[in-house]
DNA sequence: TTGAACTCCTAACAACCGTTAGTTTTATTA
DNA sequence: TAATAAAACTAACGGTTGTTAGGAGTTCAA
Protein backbone atom coordinates (compact mmCIF):
# COMPACT_ATOMS: atom_id res chain seq x y z
CA UNK A 1 0.00 0.00 0.00
CA UNK A 2 1.32 3.25 -0.84
CA UNK A 3 1.64 5.06 2.01
CA UNK A 4 2.62 8.99 2.53
CA UNK A 5 6.23 9.22 3.39
CA UNK A 6 7.02 12.20 5.95
CA UNK A 7 10.30 13.02 5.53
CA UNK A 8 12.44 14.29 8.56
CA UNK A 9 9.72 14.43 10.98
CA UNK A 10 7.28 16.21 9.81
CA UNK A 11 3.25 15.63 10.18
CA UNK A 12 2.27 14.07 7.26
CA UNK A 13 -0.28 17.43 6.66
CA UNK A 14 2.91 19.45 6.78
CA UNK A 15 4.27 17.34 3.75
CA UNK A 16 0.48 17.78 2.02
CA UNK A 17 1.48 21.81 2.47
CA UNK A 18 4.54 21.54 1.45
CA UNK A 19 3.67 19.64 -1.69
CA UNK A 20 0.64 21.86 -2.34
CA UNK A 21 2.85 24.90 -2.19
CA UNK A 22 4.70 23.43 -4.58
CA UNK A 23 2.58 22.56 -7.16
CA UNK A 24 0.37 25.92 -6.67
CA UNK A 25 3.55 28.14 -7.42
CA UNK A 26 3.81 26.03 -10.68
CA UNK A 27 0.02 26.07 -12.16
CA UNK A 28 -1.91 28.50 -9.74
CA UNK A 29 -4.08 27.48 -6.65
CA UNK A 30 -6.85 27.60 -9.28
CA UNK A 31 -5.62 25.41 -11.65
CA UNK A 32 -4.08 23.12 -9.39
CA UNK A 33 -6.19 20.30 -8.86
CA UNK A 34 -6.56 17.68 -5.92
CA UNK A 35 -5.50 14.95 -8.08
CA UNK A 36 -3.00 16.72 -8.77
CA UNK A 37 -1.82 17.13 -5.51
CA UNK A 38 -2.66 13.35 -4.54
CA UNK A 39 -0.24 12.35 -7.69
CA UNK A 40 3.07 14.49 -5.89
CA UNK A 41 2.22 13.26 -2.87
CA UNK A 42 1.93 9.28 -4.22
CA UNK A 43 -1.53 9.00 -2.81
CA UNK A 44 -5.60 8.35 -4.16
CA UNK A 45 -6.99 12.08 -3.82
CA UNK A 46 -9.69 11.29 -1.78
CA UNK A 47 -6.62 10.20 0.80
CA UNK A 48 -5.80 13.81 0.93
CA UNK A 49 -8.84 14.25 3.08
CA UNK A 50 -7.75 12.22 6.52
CA UNK A 51 -5.65 14.84 6.80
CA UNK A 52 -6.92 18.33 5.71
CA UNK A 53 -10.48 20.03 5.63
CA UNK A 54 -10.44 21.55 1.91
CA UNK A 55 -8.36 22.42 -0.47
CA UNK A 56 -8.47 25.95 0.55
CA UNK A 57 -7.31 25.04 3.80
CA UNK A 58 -4.24 24.30 2.37
CA UNK A 59 -4.23 27.55 0.79
CA UNK A 60 -5.15 29.05 4.28
CA UNK A 61 -2.02 27.34 6.00
CA UNK A 62 -0.09 28.97 3.43
CA UNK A 63 -1.11 32.06 3.81
CA UNK A 64 -1.35 32.82 7.36
CA UNK A 65 1.91 30.62 8.25
CA UNK A 66 3.96 33.39 5.65
CA UNK A 67 1.70 35.98 7.45
CA UNK A 68 2.78 35.31 10.93
CA UNK A 69 6.20 34.84 9.82
CA UNK A 70 6.75 38.37 8.50
CA UNK A 71 4.76 39.43 11.46
CA UNK A 72 7.32 38.21 13.58
CA UNK A 73 10.31 39.72 11.69
CA UNK A 74 8.93 43.69 11.54
CA UNK A 75 8.02 42.93 15.50
CA UNK A 76 11.65 42.63 15.90
CA UNK A 77 12.94 45.60 13.68
CA UNK A 78 10.25 47.94 15.59
CA UNK A 79 11.75 46.77 18.66
CA UNK A 80 15.13 47.64 17.41
CA UNK A 81 17.39 50.87 18.38
CA UNK A 82 18.57 51.62 15.05
CA UNK A 83 19.27 54.12 12.69
CA UNK A 84 15.86 53.92 10.40
CA UNK A 85 17.79 53.53 7.32
CA UNK A 86 18.91 50.37 8.95
CA UNK A 87 15.64 49.44 10.03
CA UNK A 88 14.44 49.48 6.21
CA UNK A 89 17.93 47.66 5.03
CA UNK A 90 17.03 45.05 7.47
CA UNK A 91 13.33 44.70 6.16
CA UNK A 92 14.81 44.58 2.24
CA UNK A 93 16.98 41.77 3.44
CA UNK A 94 14.44 40.01 4.80
CA UNK A 95 12.24 40.25 2.00
CA UNK A 96 15.06 39.53 -0.27
CA UNK A 97 15.89 36.50 1.73
CA UNK A 98 12.70 34.87 1.92
CA UNK A 99 12.28 35.52 -1.97
CA UNK A 100 15.28 33.47 -2.26
CA UNK A 101 15.28 30.86 0.16
CA UNK A 102 11.27 30.78 0.29
CA UNK A 103 10.35 31.92 -3.02
CA UNK A 104 7.49 29.38 -4.08
CA UNK A 105 5.39 30.01 -0.58
CA UNK A 106 5.77 33.77 -1.09
CA UNK A 107 4.76 33.98 -4.99
CA UNK A 108 1.88 31.35 -3.91
CA UNK A 109 0.79 34.00 -1.25
CA UNK A 110 1.38 37.32 -3.34
CA UNK A 111 -0.61 35.44 -6.31
CA UNK A 112 -3.41 33.54 -5.04
CA UNK A 113 -4.39 35.04 -1.52
CA UNK A 114 -7.09 36.85 -3.11
CA UNK A 115 -8.70 33.01 -3.78
CA UNK A 116 -9.23 32.93 -0.03
CA UNK A 117 -12.79 33.13 1.12
CA UNK A 118 -14.48 35.02 3.64
CA UNK A 119 -14.11 35.23 6.62
CA UNK A 120 -10.41 34.33 5.86
CA UNK A 121 -9.82 37.00 3.08
CA UNK A 122 -10.88 39.63 4.64
CA UNK A 123 -8.81 38.71 7.50
CA UNK A 124 -5.27 38.41 5.25
CA UNK A 125 -6.40 41.24 3.91
CA UNK A 126 -6.26 43.72 7.08
CA UNK A 127 -3.37 41.48 7.85
CA UNK A 128 -1.97 42.83 4.35
CA UNK A 129 -2.41 46.27 5.13
CA UNK A 130 -1.44 46.53 8.67
CA UNK A 131 2.01 45.45 7.93
CA UNK A 132 2.32 47.62 4.97
CA UNK A 133 1.06 50.46 7.28
CA UNK A 134 4.02 49.43 9.60
CA UNK A 135 6.98 49.75 7.07
CA UNK A 136 5.31 53.08 5.92
CA UNK A 137 5.46 54.30 9.35
CA UNK A 138 9.17 53.30 9.78
CA UNK A 139 10.01 55.00 6.36
CA UNK A 140 8.45 58.49 7.39
CA UNK A 141 10.21 58.15 11.00
CA UNK A 142 13.60 57.99 8.64
CA UNK A 143 11.79 60.63 6.43
CA UNK A 144 11.04 63.28 9.57
CA UNK A 145 14.98 62.08 10.80
CA UNK A 146 16.41 62.96 7.51
CA UNK A 147 17.80 59.88 7.39
CA UNK A 148 15.61 59.06 4.35
CA UNK A 149 15.45 61.35 1.27
CA UNK A 150 12.04 63.16 1.30
CA UNK A 151 9.38 61.00 -0.84
CA UNK A 152 6.23 59.51 -0.45
CA UNK A 153 6.27 56.99 1.99
CA UNK A 154 3.88 54.54 0.71
CA UNK A 155 5.01 55.04 -2.60
CA UNK A 156 8.31 54.02 -1.44
CA UNK A 157 7.15 50.70 0.58
CA UNK A 158 4.96 49.73 -2.65
CA UNK A 159 8.39 49.77 -4.44
CA UNK A 160 10.34 48.42 -1.87
CA UNK A 161 7.88 45.09 -1.24
CA UNK A 162 7.56 44.52 -4.96
CA UNK A 163 10.66 44.95 -6.12
CA UNK A 164 12.30 42.12 -4.99
CA UNK A 165 9.61 40.15 -6.24
CA UNK A 166 11.41 40.14 -9.48
CA UNK A 167 14.20 37.40 -7.93
CA UNK A 168 11.83 35.42 -9.31
CA UNK A 169 12.98 35.68 -12.72
CA UNK A 170 16.69 35.52 -10.99
CA UNK A 171 15.60 31.83 -10.07
CA UNK A 172 14.79 30.71 -14.03
CA UNK A 173 18.09 32.51 -15.10
CA UNK A 174 20.78 30.31 -16.43
CA UNK A 175 23.99 32.06 -15.14
CA UNK A 176 22.88 34.10 -12.05
CA UNK A 177 25.04 35.84 -9.63
CA UNK A 178 25.35 34.78 -6.29
CA UNK A 179 22.54 35.33 -3.96
CA UNK A 180 24.76 37.33 -1.49
CA UNK A 181 25.54 39.48 -4.59
CA UNK A 182 22.43 39.81 -5.60
CA UNK A 183 21.04 41.10 -2.16
CA UNK A 184 24.05 43.79 -1.95
CA UNK A 185 23.22 44.59 -5.77
CA UNK A 186 19.39 45.35 -5.02
CA UNK A 187 19.94 46.67 -1.74
CA UNK A 188 22.33 49.44 -4.09
CA UNK A 189 20.14 50.33 -6.29
CA UNK A 190 17.06 50.83 -3.46
CA UNK A 191 19.08 52.62 -1.31
CA UNK A 192 21.47 54.25 -3.79
CA UNK A 193 19.18 54.69 -7.02
CA UNK A 194 20.61 53.74 -10.57
CA UNK A 195 21.96 57.01 -11.39
CA UNK A 196 25.96 57.66 -10.39
CA UNK B 1 -32.44 38.89 -29.20
CA UNK B 2 -30.00 40.08 -26.76
CA UNK B 3 -27.48 41.50 -29.15
CA UNK B 4 -23.87 42.53 -28.28
CA UNK B 5 -23.58 46.19 -28.22
CA UNK B 6 -20.06 47.03 -29.52
CA UNK B 7 -19.53 50.61 -28.22
CA UNK B 8 -17.77 52.80 -30.49
CA UNK B 9 -16.42 50.87 -33.30
CA UNK B 10 -15.07 47.96 -31.90
CA UNK B 11 -15.25 44.63 -32.99
CA UNK B 12 -17.68 42.51 -31.63
CA UNK B 13 -14.39 40.16 -30.61
CA UNK B 14 -12.60 43.39 -29.38
CA UNK B 15 -15.41 43.88 -26.82
CA UNK B 16 -14.96 40.43 -25.58
CA UNK B 17 -11.55 40.25 -25.59
CA UNK B 18 -11.82 43.61 -23.75
CA UNK B 19 -14.31 42.26 -20.84
CA UNK B 20 -11.82 39.04 -20.58
CA UNK B 21 -9.12 41.60 -19.83
CA UNK B 22 -11.34 43.30 -16.79
CA UNK B 23 -12.68 39.24 -15.83
CA UNK B 24 -9.05 37.80 -16.02
CA UNK B 25 -7.62 40.51 -14.07
CA UNK B 26 -10.43 40.40 -11.36
CA UNK B 27 -10.51 36.33 -10.92
CA UNK B 28 -7.37 34.95 -12.73
CA UNK B 29 -7.44 33.43 -16.12
CA UNK B 30 -8.23 29.72 -14.27
CA UNK B 31 -10.67 30.77 -12.36
CA UNK B 32 -12.53 32.84 -14.74
CA UNK B 33 -15.43 30.76 -16.71
CA UNK B 34 -16.50 31.72 -20.04
CA UNK B 35 -20.13 31.66 -18.59
CA UNK B 36 -18.82 34.75 -16.45
CA UNK B 37 -17.68 36.15 -19.39
CA UNK B 38 -20.75 35.88 -21.42
CA UNK B 39 -22.93 37.28 -18.56
CA UNK B 40 -20.35 40.52 -18.75
CA UNK B 41 -20.98 40.43 -22.43
CA UNK B 42 -24.65 40.13 -22.02
CA UNK B 43 -24.66 36.89 -23.97
CA UNK B 44 -24.90 32.84 -23.83
CA UNK B 45 -21.77 31.46 -23.62
CA UNK B 46 -22.13 29.18 -26.09
CA UNK B 47 -22.51 32.66 -28.58
CA UNK B 48 -19.06 33.90 -27.82
CA UNK B 49 -17.97 31.20 -30.24
CA UNK B 50 -19.40 33.18 -33.23
CA UNK B 51 -16.08 35.32 -32.10
CA UNK B 52 -13.59 33.43 -30.81
CA UNK B 53 -12.31 29.95 -31.10
CA UNK B 54 -11.30 29.02 -27.69
CA UNK B 55 -10.60 30.48 -23.90
CA UNK B 56 -7.12 30.59 -24.38
CA UNK B 57 -7.05 32.35 -27.91
CA UNK B 58 -8.84 35.12 -25.57
CA UNK B 59 -5.44 35.09 -23.62
CA UNK B 60 -3.17 34.85 -26.57
CA UNK B 61 -4.98 38.05 -27.81
CA UNK B 62 -4.65 40.05 -24.54
CA UNK B 63 -0.43 38.68 -23.86
CA UNK B 64 0.16 39.03 -27.89
CA UNK B 65 -1.19 42.53 -28.10
CA UNK B 66 0.42 43.47 -24.77
CA UNK B 67 3.92 42.44 -26.16
CA UNK B 68 3.74 44.39 -29.56
CA UNK B 69 2.91 47.30 -27.11
CA UNK B 70 5.93 46.94 -25.58
CA UNK B 71 7.95 46.43 -28.20
CA UNK B 72 6.87 49.21 -30.30
CA UNK B 73 8.22 51.37 -27.45
CA UNK B 74 11.95 49.88 -27.12
CA UNK B 75 11.94 50.23 -30.95
CA UNK B 76 11.62 53.93 -30.49
CA UNK B 77 13.80 54.33 -27.74
CA UNK B 78 16.60 52.32 -29.22
CA UNK B 79 16.52 54.26 -31.98
CA UNK B 80 16.97 57.70 -30.22
CA UNK B 81 20.21 59.02 -29.63
CA UNK B 82 20.05 60.16 -26.25
CA UNK B 83 21.84 59.45 -22.57
CA UNK B 84 21.76 56.37 -21.73
CA UNK B 85 20.50 57.31 -18.48
CA UNK B 86 17.75 59.41 -19.86
CA UNK B 87 16.93 55.94 -21.86
CA UNK B 88 16.14 54.13 -18.68
CA UNK B 89 14.46 56.61 -17.69
CA UNK B 90 11.97 56.64 -20.76
CA UNK B 91 11.65 53.14 -20.39
CA UNK B 92 10.62 53.26 -16.80
CA UNK B 93 8.12 56.20 -17.82
CA UNK B 94 7.10 54.01 -20.30
CA UNK B 95 5.86 51.26 -18.02
CA UNK B 96 4.86 53.22 -15.12
CA UNK B 97 2.48 54.87 -17.67
CA UNK B 98 0.98 51.49 -18.76
CA UNK B 99 0.90 50.17 -14.94
CA UNK B 100 -1.83 53.21 -14.56
CA UNK B 101 -3.82 53.59 -17.61
CA UNK B 102 -4.01 49.69 -18.54
CA UNK B 103 -3.12 48.21 -15.68
CA UNK B 104 -5.60 45.37 -16.02
CA UNK B 105 -3.83 43.93 -18.94
CA UNK B 106 -0.27 44.40 -17.63
CA UNK B 107 -1.39 42.34 -14.73
CA UNK B 108 -3.11 39.34 -16.07
CA UNK B 109 -0.27 39.33 -18.55
CA UNK B 110 1.97 39.10 -15.88
CA UNK B 111 0.27 36.65 -14.02
CA UNK B 112 -1.16 34.60 -16.63
CA UNK B 113 0.98 33.92 -19.32
CA UNK B 114 1.98 31.18 -17.81
CA UNK B 115 -1.35 29.34 -18.83
CA UNK B 116 -0.66 29.49 -22.35
CA UNK B 117 -0.05 26.19 -24.49
CA UNK B 118 2.54 25.55 -26.83
CA UNK B 119 3.67 26.36 -28.97
CA UNK B 120 2.55 29.81 -27.86
CA UNK B 121 3.94 29.60 -24.62
CA UNK B 122 7.31 29.36 -25.38
CA UNK B 123 7.00 31.90 -28.32
CA UNK B 124 6.36 34.19 -25.51
CA UNK B 125 8.72 33.44 -23.17
CA UNK B 126 11.49 33.61 -25.81
CA UNK B 127 9.73 37.52 -26.40
CA UNK B 128 9.79 38.47 -22.89
CA UNK B 129 13.41 36.96 -22.35
CA UNK B 130 14.29 39.21 -25.33
CA UNK B 131 12.39 41.87 -24.22
CA UNK B 132 14.30 42.00 -21.09
CA UNK B 133 17.69 41.36 -23.11
CA UNK B 134 17.31 45.04 -24.99
CA UNK B 135 16.55 46.81 -21.29
CA UNK B 136 19.84 45.34 -19.88
CA UNK B 137 22.18 46.11 -22.90
CA UNK B 138 21.06 49.44 -22.79
CA UNK B 139 21.87 49.75 -18.58
CA UNK B 140 24.77 48.24 -19.86
CA UNK B 141 26.17 50.36 -21.98
CA UNK B 142 24.79 53.22 -19.62
CA UNK B 143 27.51 51.87 -17.82
CA UNK B 144 29.99 51.60 -20.14
CA UNK B 145 29.71 55.29 -20.39
CA UNK B 146 29.37 55.73 -16.95
CA UNK B 147 26.09 57.45 -16.66
CA UNK B 148 25.00 54.59 -14.40
CA UNK B 149 26.03 53.28 -11.20
CA UNK B 150 28.16 50.30 -11.54
CA UNK B 151 25.52 47.28 -10.68
CA UNK B 152 25.20 43.98 -11.90
CA UNK B 153 22.63 44.67 -15.14
CA UNK B 154 20.15 41.64 -15.06
CA UNK B 155 20.10 42.74 -11.62
CA UNK B 156 18.80 46.20 -12.10
CA UNK B 157 16.57 44.87 -14.62
CA UNK B 158 14.31 42.81 -13.01
CA UNK B 159 14.22 45.66 -9.74
CA UNK B 160 12.61 48.30 -12.32
CA UNK B 161 10.11 46.05 -13.93
CA UNK B 162 8.89 44.70 -10.85
CA UNK B 163 9.47 47.75 -9.01
CA UNK B 164 6.59 49.69 -11.31
CA UNK B 165 4.00 46.65 -10.64
CA UNK B 166 3.65 47.89 -7.08
CA UNK B 167 1.37 50.30 -8.88
CA UNK B 168 -1.47 47.99 -8.69
CA UNK B 169 -1.51 49.07 -5.25
CA UNK B 170 -1.97 52.50 -5.35
CA UNK B 171 -4.81 51.62 -7.75
CA UNK B 172 -6.83 50.46 -4.43
CA UNK B 173 -5.57 52.73 -1.87
CA UNK B 174 -7.90 55.08 -0.69
CA UNK B 175 -5.84 58.46 -0.37
CA UNK B 176 -3.77 58.28 -3.36
CA UNK B 177 -1.33 60.69 -4.50
CA UNK B 178 -1.76 62.26 -7.85
CA UNK B 179 -0.59 59.65 -11.15
CA UNK B 180 2.27 62.21 -11.65
CA UNK B 181 3.24 62.20 -8.04
CA UNK B 182 3.81 58.63 -8.43
CA UNK B 183 5.20 58.60 -11.80
CA UNK B 184 7.73 61.38 -10.44
CA UNK B 185 8.53 59.73 -7.18
CA UNK B 186 8.80 56.49 -8.25
CA UNK B 187 11.43 58.12 -10.98
CA UNK B 188 13.59 59.74 -7.75
CA UNK B 189 13.79 56.17 -5.90
CA UNK B 190 14.80 54.11 -8.50
CA UNK B 191 17.26 56.51 -10.22
CA UNK B 192 18.23 58.44 -6.94
CA UNK B 193 17.36 55.66 -3.62
CA UNK B 194 15.51 56.03 -0.90
CA UNK B 195 18.57 56.61 1.29
CA UNK B 196 19.97 60.63 1.23
C1' DT C 1 -38.27 39.14 -52.29
C1' DT C 2 -35.38 35.62 -52.07
C1' DG C 3 -31.30 33.54 -50.26
C1' DA C 4 -26.99 33.49 -48.10
C1' DA C 5 -24.31 34.88 -44.15
C1' DC C 6 -24.41 35.98 -39.34
C1' DT C 7 -25.25 35.63 -34.67
C1' DC C 8 -28.06 34.39 -31.32
C1' DC C 9 -30.48 30.61 -28.74
C1' DT C 10 -31.30 25.93 -26.18
C1' DA C 11 -29.60 21.54 -25.19
C1' DA C 12 -26.28 18.65 -24.40
C1' DC C 13 -21.66 16.31 -24.49
C1' DA C 14 -17.64 14.37 -22.15
C1' DA C 15 -14.29 15.51 -18.96
C1' DC C 16 -13.02 17.11 -14.70
C1' DC C 17 -13.86 19.34 -10.20
C1' DG C 18 -13.87 19.05 -4.83
C1' DT C 19 -15.62 16.14 -1.74
C1' DT C 20 -18.15 12.14 0.75
C1' DA C 21 -19.38 7.30 1.88
C1' DG C 22 -18.17 2.99 2.86
C1' DT C 23 -14.69 -0.49 3.05
C1' DT C 24 -10.20 -2.51 3.56
C1' DT C 25 -5.55 -2.40 4.89
C1' DT C 26 -1.88 -0.98 7.96
C1' DA C 27 0.04 0.61 12.38
C1' DT C 28 -0.33 0.96 17.35
C1' DT C 29 -1.10 -0.54 21.75
C1' DA C 30 -2.70 -3.71 25.36
C1' DT D 1 -2.47 -11.94 19.48
C1' DA D 2 -6.50 -9.41 19.59
C1' DA D 3 -8.61 -4.87 19.65
C1' DT D 4 -8.53 -0.15 18.26
C1' DA D 5 -7.22 3.74 15.68
C1' DA D 6 -5.25 5.74 11.61
C1' DA D 7 -4.90 6.12 6.91
C1' DA D 8 -5.26 4.14 2.67
C1' DC D 9 -8.43 2.39 -1.07
C1' DT D 10 -12.57 2.25 -4.66
C1' DA D 11 -16.68 4.23 -6.15
C1' DA D 12 -19.50 7.66 -6.77
C1' DC D 13 -22.06 12.20 -5.85
C1' DG D 14 -23.62 16.61 -7.78
C1' DG D 15 -21.88 20.41 -9.93
C1' DT D 16 -19.01 23.00 -13.26
C1' DT D 17 -15.94 23.19 -17.07
C1' DG D 18 -14.97 24.35 -22.21
C1' DT D 19 -17.03 23.38 -26.21
C1' DT D 20 -20.20 21.54 -30.04
C1' DA D 21 -24.61 20.55 -32.61
C1' DG D 22 -28.51 22.09 -34.53
C1' DG D 23 -32.07 25.25 -35.10
C1' DA D 24 -34.29 29.97 -35.27
C1' DG D 25 -34.27 34.84 -35.90
C1' DT D 26 -31.87 38.83 -38.11
C1' DT D 27 -29.26 41.53 -41.60
C1' DC D 28 -28.11 42.67 -46.01
C1' DA D 29 -26.91 42.29 -50.81
C1' DA D 30 -28.79 40.82 -55.30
Amino acid sequence: MAKIKSSKNATKKETIVEKASKLFFEKGFSASSMRDLAERVGVEAASLYNHIRSKEELLQEICFKAAQHYTENIDAIEREDSPFIQKIEKILRFHIDQMINNYEVVQVVDRDWKHLSEPYLTNYHNERRAYRKRITAIVEEGIRRGEVKDIDAPTAVLIMLHAVSGIESWHRSVQKISAKDLEENILLILLRGLGK
